[in-house]
DNA sequence: CTGAAAGCGCTTACAG
DNA sequence: CTGAAAGCGCTTACAG
């Protein structure tokens, strides 16, 4: 617990000023060889660092960025933070991780307070007021919302639903299930378009339920499509948690994927490809969304603000297939014929 | 994009001084109730908000805790994340995260660049020179290191591994495999001792495989277990994910769990309950671990470090007892007989 | 109850 | 190349 050393600790033992204790370790160069030694030598005996925040409120500046997210325990997101934090760090940038639902009010400070230089937003469900108001660089990305004044980096969601669709329509099933999210929810909103309207596309039957991209909600569609007099031999859900609980419920019910019933997910989360059998989904590449948004940041931050900032293309959506989607099989083309009959 | 409105701006508007707002502000009954009337309308009118940087400068301290955690897209650490997160904020502290292998340099800086008031620590394996040089208030949290001079939370590993092995013995399992984690990391360690020493209790036949706690590594350890002469018919897991790829790698062998083999895991991620079958394991309450630890740096940042910060009793683990462990079944019990006679 | 003034630990024009 | 001085935006003894 030694006493914490200040850089007029460091000048008076080299028997310099202050400011050139200061140049010595920011601009080596602007100081004199035999000086700047003198310096790095007290520096050394001292073991001074430099107090940042001090730094921070002189060059009025955080170094530091801000990630908001609805859930910070969705395991969506981590790799999601391990990207940013990545891509920040390198170049200084410490990151703060805040639950966006925190309150108006500490949203609204969020903005002034000077802990943060810039913010990357994942949640669209903030009041665009409150989000307008703040005047630091931002970054939407995965979730959006229309009236936040600010760049945004998504996944292109209609082209990933149409991918789902047109995979399960490949494979000859003619009647299909959505399991959506949550209602309010813009990326839920753009999978469910998405999917209704690949659907007439295809001219393949489509239903939609609603649920909340969780475990929970996927084994609640499960009884609930379990209890259809016709059932969707093709099932769509919004989330890879959510269709992995589809089909846990499936086993409990003694229904089997993909034999009786082909489920595709959303996002690729590690264990997709784990799950027994692996799951069929749709690759959101989230090490590459973060590490991209963190760019953009930093590129605002560095005063390219409107130019690198500028909106781009949607993330590519990639069909990953692998063991929980099959061709249509005879058994349920007969019931459904016998269903029509 | 309005100026920054200060303090001073607030105090002119109101007629009176910087030193009366910020009591108006901090400490509202000690100011007169007119004033405080025309400080809290200049508040309004101008829409100030507090620049936190020059506070926390001023009054020395950060208003922020860090967490240093070795992996951060580890889905076992989200939720304590999460759980820091609400704690600590629910008393107006912010949230950092960094990972912890960023270079012994950054590391060493953390402690005395004035950015954080305290450290949850998840990583046993950093220098313990480095760790003891910072002068701040921390804790450590379930990886842990006997170097540290810092107060820890942990879980009861081996107490853990009792129950894993009580469990598959009581079933009747004969021989017993342990996955373990990597070999200089405590929790690994700690869980391997368990094992051992809990299986020579039940006169029990045990053998350990080497792993990381990863998927991979559980998929790994399936394929040197069916290729085992005798194979063991109990499998204990260091971690969840290994245990699922463990028993995700068996169905590509046609190896059935549990009808074939027996495994439990470890951690009780939010998956285990929703894998088919579901998951035997130990649960970990990680929400509670988190919490518990931001309760701690918060009690210690108050000055009742050294009481508050003692290092209290382990966390008590919890078997849940799922779908995939079984008794013994007859057609091991032969192969295992033949084997012998 | 309120204000003038010092100071948190740095950086940076401005001189020389 | 180096230093004296101002200032980032607050808070807080110290007076009154």
């Amino acid at each position: 617990m030694a006493e914490r050393v200040r850089i007029v600790d460091v000048a008076s033992l080299a028997g310099v000023s202050t400011a050139t204790v200061s140049r010595a370790l920011s601009a080596p160069e602007t100081v004199g060889p035999a000086t700047r030694k003198k310096v790095m030598e007290a520096v050394r005996t001292t073991g001074y660092r430099i107090n940042s925040a001090a730094r921070d409120l002189r060059q009025r500046r955080a170094r530091s960025i801000l990630i908001l997210a609805p859930n910070l325990s969705n395991t969506f997101f981590s790799r999601i933070f391990a990207a940013i934090q990545e891509e920040a760090g390198a170049v200084g940038l410490t990151v703060q991780i805040s639950d966006s639902r925190i309150g108006r009010d500490k949203l609204v400070s969020l903005g002034y307070d000077g802990r943060a230089d810039g913010i990357v937003l994942l949640d669209g469900n903030i009041d665009p007021e409150v989000v307008n108001g703040w005047n630091l660089p931002l970054v939407q990305l995965s979730e959006w919302n229309e009236s936040y004044d600010a760049p945004r980096l998504v996944f292109d969601n209609p082209a990933a639903a149409r991918l789902a669709v047109d995979h399960l329509a490949d494979l000859g099933h003619r009647a299909l299930l959505h399991v959506s999210g949550p209602a309010e929810n813009v990326l839920a909103e753009t999978r469910r378009a998405g999917f209704l309207e690949a659907a007439a596309a295809r001219a393949v039957s489509a239903e939609v339920f609603d649920g909340d991209f969780t475990l929970a909600a996927g084994a609640e569609a499960a009884r609930r499509w379990a209890g259809l007099a016709e059932r969707p031999t093709g099932v769509f859900c919004a989330s890879d948690e959510c269709a992995l609980g589809f089909i846990s419920e499936c086993g409990r019910l003694g229904v089997s994927v993909p034999r009786d019933v082909s489920v595709i997910g959303f996002d690729d989360i590690d264990f997709a490809d784990h799950f027994l059998p692996a799951l069929t989904t749709i690759r959101q590449p989230r090490e590459e969304m973060g590490r991209q948004a963190a760019r953009m940041i930093v590129a605002m931050l560095e005063g390219q603000g409107a130019a690198a900032g500028a909106t781009g293309a949607p993330i590519a959506p990639e069909l990953v297939v692998r063991g929980t989607t099959l061709p249509a099989c005879p058994a349920a083309a007969r019931s459904e014929a016998a269903a029509e009959g």
